[in-house]
DNA sequence: GCGCCATATATCGGAAAGATACGTATCGGC
DNA sequence: GCCGATACGTATCTTTCCGATATATGGCGC
């Protein structure tokens, strides 16, 4: 999805400047499974506004400078529409900590030990911050979108599947790395 | 991590030309959490050349045009070692099946239900064929590194329950869509 | 003999990301 | 009363990255 795209979905929901934009890839609902930052989302908005896909009237505030609050035209919402008719591309996952692990026999035992504590804290986070979110929906009025508690049950989900392998084969990790070590030791003389 | 670093870890396993690091990025164990294309790797490797990281040699096959393969120096393996060092950047997952379930509601029944089914099928292929590799390095002689299995179980784990979900939450999903629809009908009446 | 696929290197253009710049306002601590 | 951190807000610049494309050859099936 480019960013376009994504912009477009957000202002799907509400209008919304820039700034505002940014903030539902931090910390909305989207943060987890798509992101883009300042130097993509301006330039993209200056298209979608320059195609027509989307208005902007600035918003005076008191004291800060002009807020841009872009809006969705009847054009942009059939091209947001449109897009969601398409294929989705493939998902892309990379991480630098399995990258590091990959090569744990390079790399001391309590390091390792540690990077693997420091994941498992932050995706138990990540799996409670959802959970969190979740349980507010469900105690407010309105009904939850059910596509939007169906990606969040998965990323909730994710999270606590990740962190329970975690812990459940840190110590084998840790024990392997030992034995590698020894024989490798061993050899050596 | 960046793909000069990249080609590095690809190479510390062993020499190889561009054309053999790109299918360790398509084919082999870094292929679930790392990617790179020719359009990164051929700069990354003509600058690790000019760093005095990496050497090649032209080797030359029947008919084929030359193969460069390169290897790493002293100082390349130096580099590398020093990179295991810093501190992983945040995993990154972007996923544009969740991006299009989250809008659900805004899509045909039908399609929901194949979008999920797809990708369901897509998810137990990964981890069959995780489960496979493992099985064939099992029965070989050498052992198994402790890193290279600890990674490939994270990842065959991850995506039994990503499959599992989808399994577990699909029917609900639509169900959940249905009773939307039906509601929605009724409130425009 | 034709097209397609695998091997193989390399570049180009566009998209994107991170860092940075430029500004204002508030809030807490010292 | 001042300083730094944080939040709000728009915007660009440079590096990096990726997909498409160009160029070549050989094998295989049809």
């Amino acid at each position: 999805m480019d960013v376009r795209t994504l912009c477009l979905a957000v202002l799907s929901k509400g209008d919304a400047s820039g700034y505002e934009i940014k903030k539902a890839f931090e910390e909305g609902p989207f943060s987890h499974f798509q992101r883009a930052g300042f130097g993509s989302i301006y330039p993209a908005l200056s298209r979608l506004l320059s195609d027509g896909m989307v208005e902007a009237r600035a918003q005076e505030q008191n004291g800060r400078p002009d807020k841009k609050v872009y809006s969705l035209t009847p054009s942009g919402m059939a091209a947001f529409h449109h897009q969601l008719e398409g294929e989705p591309e493939a998902d892309t996952f990379r991480s630098d900590f399995l990258f590091l692990l990959f090569f744990a026999a390079q790399i001391p035992e309590r390091r390792v030990r540690m990077l693997i504590d420091r994941r498992i804290a932050l995706y138990r986070e990540r799996q409670r911050t959802i959970e969190q979110q979740r349980a507010d929906r469900a105690s407010s009025e309105t009904p939850g979108d059910p596509g939007h508690e169906f990606v969040a049950g998965f990323g909730e989900s994710l999270y606590r599947s990740a962190a329970d392998y975690l812990e459940a084969n840190r110590e084998t990790l840790i024990a392997e790395l030992r034995e590698l070590r020894k024989t490798s030791r061993v050899a050596a003389e």
